[in-house]
DNA sequence: CTAAATTAATCAAACGTTTGCGTGATATTT
DNA sequence: AAATATCACGCAAACGTTTGATTAATTTAG
């Protein structure tokens, strides 16, 4: 027995009016009288009438969706995120489709022109590794899709984003590090395109100056974020002239593979790790960093979420003014080395 | 400057034919010839010519998109199934909308509900923790919505599912521990309404009788899986008069609590702790399980969205077979315990 | 008591695409 | 040369809903 979604037609048809009067009906018009208002509602209750979706996508030229483009959806920062995007979306009876770049600038570029063709109505976006190209997003302004970044975000101003001053984190880290004595600082960092990099780096200069040390930029390690590669940053602090006492690593997982290294060559004791993250395993592991910069996945993703439905709600029209959003992130200091 | 997305009429228009030749042209249609087909789709591609897709989901009545609902998005073991279903789908063109129950029952109802109004064309799902009553997903029948569930599956088979075989996992786990020398062997199950939680005790008491041991009842303890009721299981074992040397942990979750509990009662080095799940964080922490059972997310979901596509491309009216696929389950030996 | 305003509903178009049916024109078979 | 088949395309309806314009009936104002 196939049922059939009831229709707007049938329950008009039923109650010998016309479809547009229980579409208002429906929808509390004000031209419709209370009496037959209230015949329509409980009709269409009793019908469990429900309106179809797709015919009023393809009538008001919306589609209710917005699409979420990041990198990996299995690292547990972005799968956080696309949580929190996902409980936002829902309050607003938004639906969220994502994608996956894996890191990969032109699958990036593909998925952004794939969304455009699904005709999302907006777009979350956390930029792949290997972007340093913009136009992609450029296009959808003459769509007038609006698109808000979050957490890895192109290095310029003039557009809507949410992310972590990682500057500021970088020096309450330093800080930290500094007042326990440490006074040879590594850092693993980052490739030097990524924005994060930049801002790491920013950050480590601004503590050293402020604490009126002296820069040694031998101490700062661009890494390509691997295994391997944090390896040999490794062995860069290792045969270092003046061999740091603490190494700030670019994220939990470059701290993993150093926190491996580091016991494997039995010098696990010799160093204080600093890292960024917060991965909730971290505090389960033994020699784990000693504090970690809580990012507040859930917290961007909710801010990044709620800008984009705000955008969706009022489209601006020459009001060109963006909504750069700046997370405050904090030095979690690991409770077992307090 | 707005642009809005060219449509067929427009293409129409311009070379002078009907509508409906250039919607025949673009799908290769017979009756078109050769000259115009390709005049068409050489003007298409030059005014980037995109279907609207709303317009064409409405026309079909089919949305071409796949529900899924899972209980929590950031488990490491849904993010990879999600994974692998987006790739599945993305590779027939479809598109992928999930939402999460969080492990609440009546969410669940409502986010089925939600599916079957977004008109899903079928529901991939992994039951909530606390869904014993399965009514919401009869409804989706009437409607002709395949579902197919995975890895928390209902505990009958007269549904489509993917899942692993936790019984056999549990067999092989349980082999593993005796050929070690344990005779008595704990385990922290999961709640008993949980098809997961039967398994495990049914492939306990298998390998048990299997090798001509007594079974013992109190050694498997339910718990809720949070870190108190890994604790209260914990101490049941620590005052229990055959006191286990090893225990079967639920998950990795539930092995992390377990580890962290016994760290700190110094007894760490009393217990070998067999866990499910394999999450890749597993290998970095020291007193890690010394094994544990893989499910395959990627794998299931795979599985799993290859029978609802085909589900959904040969709708099948009376032929009620169902699709019980069972992925074989590794015990992964960590090898640093080898 | 007519004119204007309000109320309650209807009509018809529109959104973009697909598809069954029809129709001339050309080509092929008797 | 007449009958038939094939080709290439157009017509129009349909999918379900929303919405601006319109109408008819009733009420209010002047």
């Amino acid at each position: 027995m196939q049922s059939k979604p009831t229709t707007i037609k049938e329950i008009a048809k039923i109650l010998k009016i016309s479809p547009s009067s229980v579409s208002r009906g429906l929808h509390d018009h004000p031209s419709i009288g209370a009496v037959t208002r209230e015949k329509i509602k409980q009709l269409a209750k009793s019908l469990s009438y429900q309106p179809n979706n797709a015919a009023i996508l393809f009538q008001k030229g919306k589609t209710y969706t917005i699409g979420v483009i990041l990198p990996e959806l299995s690292e547990h920062f972005f799968s956080t995120a696309i949580s929190a995007i996902e409980d936002e979306a829902l309050k607003k009876n938004y639906t969220v489709i994502f994608a996956q770049s894996h890191d990969n600038y032109e699958q990036e570029v593909k998925l952004v022109e794939k969304m455009k063709n699904q005709r999302v109505d907006g777009l979350l976006v956390s930029i792949s590794k290997d972007t340093s190209n913009f136009d992609h997003f450029e296009k959808l302004n003459t769509f007038n899709i609006p698109v808000v970044f979050f957490d890895r975000i192109p290095p310029f101003k003039n557009v809507h984003y949410v992310a972590c001053s990682l500057e500021t984190a970088t020096v309450k880290a330093l800080n930290y590090l500094l007042k326990k004595g440490h006074r040879s600082i590594g850092m693993i960092n980052g490739p030097a395109t990524l924005f994060a990099s930049e801002e790491r780096k920013d950050g480590y200069i601004q503590a050293i100056s402020f604490n009126r040390l002296k820069f040694d930029p031998s101490l700062i390690v661009n890494c390509d974020l691997t295994e391997k590669g944090t390896i040999e940053a490794a062995n860069e602090f290792l045969n270092h002239k003046r061999k740091p006492t603490a190494i700030v690593a670019f994220n939990d997982y470059v701290a993993l593979f150093l926190i491996k290294y580091f016991k494997k060559l039995n010098v696990i004791n010799d160093f204080d790790i600093v890292s960024y993250a917060n991965l909730p395993i971290i505090s389960y592991i033994d020699n784990s960093p000693i504090a970690s910069v809580e990012q507040y996945p859930y917290l961007q993703g909710q801010k990044a979420a709620n800008i984009l439905l705000d955008l969706m709600a009022n489209p601006n029209p020459e009001n060109q003014a963006f909504f750069n959003t700046i997370v405050e992130s904090d030095l979690i200091v690991n409770e077992v080395n307090k």
